[in-house]
DNA sequence: GAAGGCTCTGTGAATCTGCTGAGAAACCCA
DNA sequence: TGGGTTTCTCAGCAGATTCACAGAGCCTTC
């Protein structure tokens, strides 16, 4: 079931909201402004948030480029008043995915909403990624580093893409084996580290600075230094 | 689904446009600069390619000019903070589809894309395709290495054909399947090989080179070296 | 500073994947 | 009908890949 977390001040519009999106049978957390939201996001990781325009402590522009700054991609619909294209192309260009101008009927939001949680099971997997000096390409199924060819066995290649699709993030081990290998044991195996290690080997050749780092009790991350 | 290629070196408009494309269900592969996006549009082989007239490394008209040297008719929109006509003029000439000046409203750009993809529309399959020194024609059905003609079975002629489009893509097992056996099954039937290893017999006859590389666990690729 | 838990890595075995040859079945065309 | 061509199954092989195990090393905590 997809999560949406609602941001607004106004309580009665914030109600309406829930009832509406609750409706939908959606998972409906809420709070009255940026700053109360983005522990909620940390905590609830919802599907996509809905938030304000206008709000007082942290407003919606605000709060999407916190979010932006600690890499969340979470999808955003921003709610406006006003329908000017400046604040249009404002909000977008701010890292909002989508906007609504308020006041508008409540079909018209759930038409938005489903068509951005659509969006967010269908978005496409084979974009080019690349952190640092590491590039690589779903589609030819090339990796490498600076320049030189990185030969890759399919395990190891889908693990390097997880990385690469969330550079700077810390992935948690359970969450990376039921990305790779699907599923969620609490086995004794330790066949994430084995990969990690082939990886690092052949990231590492001729020197190279490390850029998988490991989260002791947690994970891995891709990052510098 | 069609592919644009977005090209700009600003990464803020950069992920606007892609934001903005994405939610027309448009495939979209981006690049910072000129160089970057040679080698994706022969992986991704883009519907569109929409490219910022200024940008560093190689910037948007010489960008044109090599994709055009190269005998590569992709559509081309420009996009050029300059409203001067000489530049216009300038960009037409070296080859560019159409052109919008910036800033532009989302809309704008929408609809010109809409407007320049249903140019594209109708994409014949029956053009000779080519790849290193083989080239097959699907009408006459002749298909040649080097100087000398191939002589192959109606299944080795259409798999030719099928790795002939999508030149340096890896294609799955499962979507080689479908697409010329029309089925989907998971079966311990090995059809494919079989036929990569008459292709290949016939392909390599007298020491040439291998063309048709096995990517383990994923399926096969044509590309050199 | 020591104990205990994580993590890393080398060795090697089991498994899996893809390639090939032999040949059976289906098909085509006279 | 019969010969040749094409498609496809089967089985065995070789090499790549995956993974288990165990010892060493490292970090954290007390």
């Amino acid at each position: 079931m997809h999560t949406v977390l609602i941001v607004d001040d106004d309580p009665k519009l914030l109600k309406m909201l829930q009832r509406t999106l609750t409706y939908e049978t959606l998972n409906v957390v809420t709070a009255a402004n940026g700053l109360e939201a983005l522990p909620l996001v940390q905590t609830h990781k919802p599907n996509l948030i809905i938030a304000d325009w206008m709000m007082p402590k942290m407003n919606g522009v605000t709060f999407v480029q916190r979010l932006r700054a600690e890499d969340n991609k979470t999808m955003v619909l921003m709610l406006t008043a006003r329908d000017a294209i400046e604040d249009r192309v404002m909000g977008l260009e701010g890292g909002a995915d989508d906007y609504l101008a308020k006041p508008f009927a409540p079909a018209e939001l759930v038409a938005r909403v489903h068509a951005l949680l659509r969006r967010v099971q269908a978005e496409p997997q084979n974009q080019p990624a690349s952190y640092a000096d590491i590039t690589l390409d779903p589609v030819t199924r090339q990796a490498q580093r600076g320049d030189t060819e990185l030969s890759l066995t399919l395990t190891e290649f889908n693990l390097l893409h997880l990385l690469l699709r969330h550079p700077r993030q810390v992935l948690e081990r359970s969450r990376i084996l039921s990305e790779i290998w699907g599923y969620d044991f609490g086995g004794n195996d330790n066949v994430l580290e084995i990969y990690i290690g082939y990886l690092r080997k052949k990231l590492e050749a001729d020197g190279r600075p490390r850029l998988i780092q490991t989260v002791r009790g947690v994970g891995y991350v891709l990052r510098e230094e």
